[in-house]
DNA sequence: CTCCGAATTTTGACAAAGTCCAAAACTGGA
DNA sequence: TCCAGTTTTGGACTTTGTCAAAATTCGGAG
């Protein structure tokens, strides 16, 4: 992010220091927890509530200047990469999440074949799958999240 | 559901009553919620505790006997349809969720453009946007859940 | 038919991730 | 400087789900 603060201004959110330490947090480690944001959020700042990160994170989001992701099986992750439809890989494993652009283009993933009269505004993708640590480690070392039990091919 | 007793036991599973009601109960109501399964469980045979609802919903989906499906800001939801690699349409609002078969086809959809080195098994897609219902209602009555705050279009 | 041992179910405590709420601390403008 | 509106904080609370141990049930052996 170029400049968090002036981001905050822009978006007529008063400048605090909780505020820019999220932001810069978010920035800094993207696809990060919000326990994770707090951890570094105090690095930065000393201390800081666990509801101020969620209230920053929640006006943040709404914002629309960073981007909330919430695959199963994890807590929410955020992200400074916004507006650019792109998509997420997670390995089942450990958790570790990628950014992969939309798979089949500009954003014409977005149409399903019916949309049984919804107003469709968002495609939402996520491939699964072991990420080459884990894949190595034969993904039972030390698994952050188990193998999703709900996934199978006959 | 053809005949649940019969699936049980191709799986290996003792048939009880519980898991025969709660088999029931997810074939009745695609997409439901734990909660709404044990409900539902609960007016065939009278009792089951929570418990043995997840029990049940666990062991029954590690058989691939159902799916489960987790979308954002919903506990998770359980379906009968396994094995046809459908995806979800889900409403922002009130949480009403639908089948949509594959947007590109048979599963080309798992193909990310760049895979990071992970090794891919799934692509889950979800499509969000508003229901009919809440449509008309202007997406602002009763809603079970609210507006989804990570989503906006500048 | 009765009893045993394993699997299942129940009960109740516990855990993780967030939200709600009211009080305290700031902030910036007049 | 002081006020009014925001922010931040701390703590209780909620939801969704899991763990562990006790109780129950079930099918087969005797």
């Amino acid at each position: 992010m170029r400049d968090p603060e002036a981001t905050l201004r822009q978006h007529q959110l008063p400048v605090t220091a909780q505020r820019l330490a999220v932001l810069r947090a978010v920035s800094r480690h993207p696809h990060a927890t919000a326990d994770a944001v707090a951890e570094s959020a105090r690095e930065e700042i000393g201390a800081i509530s666990r509801q101020s990160v969620y209230n920053v994170l929640n006006v943040l989001t709404e914002k629309g200047i960073i981007r909330r992701i919430q695959p199963a099986d994890s807590p929410a992750r955020y992200e400074d990469r916004v507006g650019d439809n792109h998509h997420h890989l997670v390995c089942r494993s450990c958790g570790k999440t990628e950014d992969v652009c939309c798979a089949v283009g500009g954003a014409p993933c977005l149409e399903a074949h019916d949309d049984h009269g919804f107003k469709i505004d968002e495609a939402e993708v996520i491939y699964w799958g072991l990420c080459p640590a884990c894949q190595r480690a034969g993904a039972d070392a030390s698994p952050t999240r188990p193998i999703s039990p709900h996934h199978h091919h006959d």
